[in-house]
RNA sequence: GGGCGGGUAGCUCAGUUGGUUAGAGCACAAGCUUCACACGUUUGGGGUCGCAGGUUCAAAUCCUGUCCCGCCCA
């Protein structure tokens, strides 16, 4: 087949797609005695953010899976949508521009499912048309019934387990998006605040105590007031009692050694709750509750004349009296990290009140130990897990008062107040529509609460594994835990890698995948992590795609080791875009050398095309090392540089005469036989990155002797083709060449001038090893002739013609 | 404050268990109608390997300290 000037990626890729798509090139099946390869992939969040860091880390994992393809696996390479949840919530309320809590629970999930399904069908259009080889029908969403059902199976077997605990306990609250939340989905944010320095009256008159805070609104919260007991200052103090200005409540002045000397006055006061230490000290020392904030951030009853104010208003007001009472003293304008809610950066408060709990605390060490079961690519980030282990201080909260969500299997007997599961054959329940069927086994009544509250999507979503699996179901994936590979990008390592960890620990005792591969982050070219929010359009990928091929957007995706970062950068681009070419142009020419060619026949090869096929031997075991550790990168750049360095800059310069001559057949079969090879090798090697030019260069080319459907169903090379001597001697040679360009160049001289001799000088042992690539020495240097002769080392004369 | 990663040519990055003169691409300069490719090709210039010590016959590489950048966690 005759390949056009110019290979067109825009007409192409779209070809390919739809020629993969209806011939069901990535199907996977399960029957299949292949050993099979699955991947865990991650369910993107639906809340219409995708940009090109996605598709960055997306294409890292899709290499694999072409990879492992080729190597003869069954690769079950499902996709999913994460489309349950807070940021599934506000995505449906910007596009419709309701509010949840304006209508019925029934009619926003409605409204949610519709709006998700819409943008859902733009991912897989976008996926698509990146050139994945995932298998559709495998598709999932965290909604899905089937879905729902294996979340809700999950929290009664752990509540079976004893694993699962409800407790009224002080909890992370977002007063903003009013539900609880997990403390892996916060994060610090600096904010601007202000250290009042307080004074407190000892109840006994006699003196005072300086207390500085940056929550003064909290006085009416104050339960006591701690000091170091290291601190001599304060010796006295234990035991007495402080007066809380404005509000006048008596608190205890106690010891404890979490005191700060250095910070502030070296006084502090403990409030319900202002911070993790408050916490703590509350229930060490079974102090009072004085709650103080609802669950809307505004002061309640307790407040006193506060009430109903938005905390931050109450402040103000506060401080004003505070100062107008001669209470402040001072104060000092400050930075200070805030606890925030990671999806709207409103600052978290500790509140109160009932939430469901997984309890992980006391397996810290068993969680590490699987861990440490799991291979980590590259190793280092599982340092981060295990760190995020060892400094975990809450059980894992996993309701969430809110709206869209895979809903609690629990009812509550309105009589006894005890919970009622629901039964697994009913799964998955609504308890807001369905009921229990039975009467309490506790009490026997027959009246019911249900639960409102939904579960924490992580708790669905640390269930992939099971998901994949089809856990419980009917057509169950037998023996299909663990799976091989997790990809994922490294800042979800406490979340997603966490909770998953977690959930295969809890229910079965297992580790959920052998292998992890963390992805870095794109940068927008000044360095910046990309987000969409940023309006960085240049991270839109359909941008992209409109100004780059999906096969260029690939390679640069592959551009930098796995789990660093990258710039999305137009050099990088113009690379994969200037290789595309060349493959292209080389392929071409090759096609047109190899007409004719029968690739069953075996000739006597000549001493280069040894040299080609051992140099193709060694990079492809190079290629393939750097892929077994899911170094995309590094067998890209050995593949890249055989290619072109190795392959097109010297052998086919070398094997060029001999492939246009008809004058020695025998040495243009063998040339035939080791381009043939090299190429389709070459080939290979750059599929699983480009996939499309691959392809249709297959296709053209190589499938008629080939005979596989795809290039991506061919085998992944796996020469053993070596010789040693013709190995050394071929690369002694390059000097030998290079020294002859460097002549012409340093002449003016086109590179197809003839030379009149070259005069080399050669230890006696290399003499008749060098000397047997004479023949092709001359071709491709043009020389006349060769003058051989023995010395101490390699020296290499060039005689011009008019000498 | 703790942890992890990084600092190598103007830019983006390779550099294996320490071992010739530290590499590539881009950019730059000078050439080249060469029967696949000018989206090409050849040749060349360009580096105190963050800094300071140490170990060694030998350090970009190992050790100690230190500075800077990024990320994660307090």
């Amino acid at each position: 087949m005759a390949l056009s000037k110019r290979y067109n990626a825009k007409e192409s890729e779209p070809h390919w797609q739809k020629f993969w798509d209806e011939q069901g090139i990535f199907r996977y099946n399960s029957d299949s005695d292949k050993p099979v390869y699955s991947i865990d992939t991650p369910p993107p969040t639906v809340s219409g953010k995708i940009h090109m860091g996605h598709i960055f880390s997306y294409v890292q994992a899709e290499v694999m899976a072409r990879y492992h393809r080729m190597k003869g696996m069954e690769v079950f390479y499902p996709f999913c949508f994460d489309d349950n949840g807070l940021p599934s919530e506000r995505f449906t309320e910007e596009q419709r521009n309701v509010k949840a809590q304006d209508m019925p629970r029934s009619q926003f999930v409605e409204l949610c499912l519709e709006v998700t399904k819409e943008a859902e069908g733009m991912f897989r259009d976008l996926w698509t048309r990146f050139g994945f080889s995932c298998d559709w029908d495998l598709l999932y969403t965290t909604i899905d019934p089937w879905v729902q059902r294996i979340s809700q199976r999950s929290f009664l077997d752990l509540n079976e387990k004893g694993f699962v605990y409800r407790k009224e306990a002080p909890t992370l609250w977002c007063p903003g998006c009013q539900t609880a939340v997990a403390q892996a989905e916060t994060e610090d944010k600096e904010f601007a605040a202000v250290f009042h320095d307080l004074e407190f009256r000892l109840a006994d008159g006699n003196g005072c105590i300086p207390i500085a805070t940056t929550r003064p609104e909290l006085l009416p919260a104050c339960v006591a007031v701690f000091v170091n007991p290291n601190d001599e200052r304060f010796h006295g103090l234990i035991g007495q009692k402080a007066v809380v200005p404005i509000f006048n409540h008596e608190v205890e002045i106690m010891g404890d050694s979490k005191v700060d000397m250095e910070k502030g006055s070296g006084i502090v006061m403990c409030c319900t709750f202002g911070d993790t230490t408050d916490i703590e000290w509350w229930q060490e020392y079974d102090l009072d509750l004085r709650i103080v904030l609802d669950k809307r951030g505004h002061m309640n009853a307790r407040a006193g004349f506060l009430e109903g104010m938005y905390w931050k208003k109450a402040r103000k007001v506060l401080v004003d009296k505070l100062i107008e009472e001669g209470f402040r003293k001072g104060g000092k304008d400050i930075e200070h990290a805030v606890n925030v809610h990671e999806r709207c950066g409103i600052p978290l408060e500790y509140l109160v009140n009932r939430q469901w709990f997984v309890r992980i605390l006391d397996r810290k060490d068993e969680l590490i130990r699987c861990g440490n079961r799991i291979n980590w690519y590259p190793p280092h980030f599982k340092v981060r897990f295990d760190h995020w282990v060892e400094n975990l201080k809450w059980d894992w909260c996993i309701s969430r008062q809110r709206y869209y969500g895979v809903p609690f299997p629990i009812w509550y007997c309105n009589e006894c107040g005890e919970p009622i599961f629901a039964n697994e054959k009913d799964l998955p329940v609504d308890p807001l529509e369905d009921s229990p069927g039975e009467p309490c086994p506790n009490c026997g009544c027959n009246s019911f609460r249900p639960e409102s509250d939904v579960m924490d999507t992580w708790a669905t979503s640390s269930l992939t594994p099971q998901i994949n699996e089809k856990w419980g179901e009917k057509d169950e994936r037998e023996g299909f835990m663990p799976m091989s590979l997790r990809p994922q990008a490294h800042d979800i390592i406490r979340t997603w890698a966490f909770y998953t960890i977690t959930k295969a620990y809890l229910h079965s005792d297992d580790i959920p995948w052998k292998d992890v591969m963390m992805s870095g982050h794109a940068l927008n070219p000044s360095g910046e992590k990309m987000s969409k929010s940023k309006g960085n359009v240049e991270g839109d990928p359909l941008l992209a795609l409109g100004r780059y091929s999906a096969d260029e957007l690939r390679y640069w995706s592959c551009s930098s080791k796995l789990g660093s970062d990258v710039l999305f950068s137009q050099e990088v681009l113009g690379d994969g875009r200037r290789l595309v070419t060349k493959l292209w142009n080389a392929i071409k020419f090759a096609a047109s050398r190899l007409e004719n060619y029968d690739p069953e026949i075996e000739p006597e090869l000549r001493p280069y095309d040894r040299w080609i096929l051992s140099r193709f031997t060694i990079a492809t075991e190079s290629a393939t090392s750097g892929m077994e550790k899911y170094e995309y990168s590094v067998a890209m750049d050995k593949a890249e540089y055989f290619f072109w360095k190795v392959l097109c800059d010297n052998y086919l310069e070398i094997a060029k005469k001999r492939l246009y001559s008809d004058d020695d057949p025998s040495g243009k079969q063998s040339a035939q036989y080791a381009l043939y090879r090299v190429l389709y090798g070459s080939l290979r090697l750059f599929a699983p990155v480009l996939v499309h030019v691959t392809e249709e260069l297959y296709q053209a080319i190589f499938k008629k002797s080939e005979g596989h459907e795809s290039l991506h169903l061919a085998p992944w090379p796996d020469p053993d083709y070596m010789d040693e001597e013709a190995l050394k001697y071929g690369d002694m040679s390059l000097q030998i060449i290079e020294r002859a360009r460097k002549f012409k160049s340093e002449q003016n001289l086109s590179m197809a001038a003839p030379l009149k001799a070259l005069d080399i000088e050669i230890p006696r042992e290399d003499l008749d090893g060098l000397r047997s690539l004479q023949d092709d020495l001359m071709n491709v240097t043009r020389a006349e002739s060769i003058l051989w002769s023995e010395g101490d080392k390699l020296v290499i004369k060039v005689v011009p013609v008019d000498e």
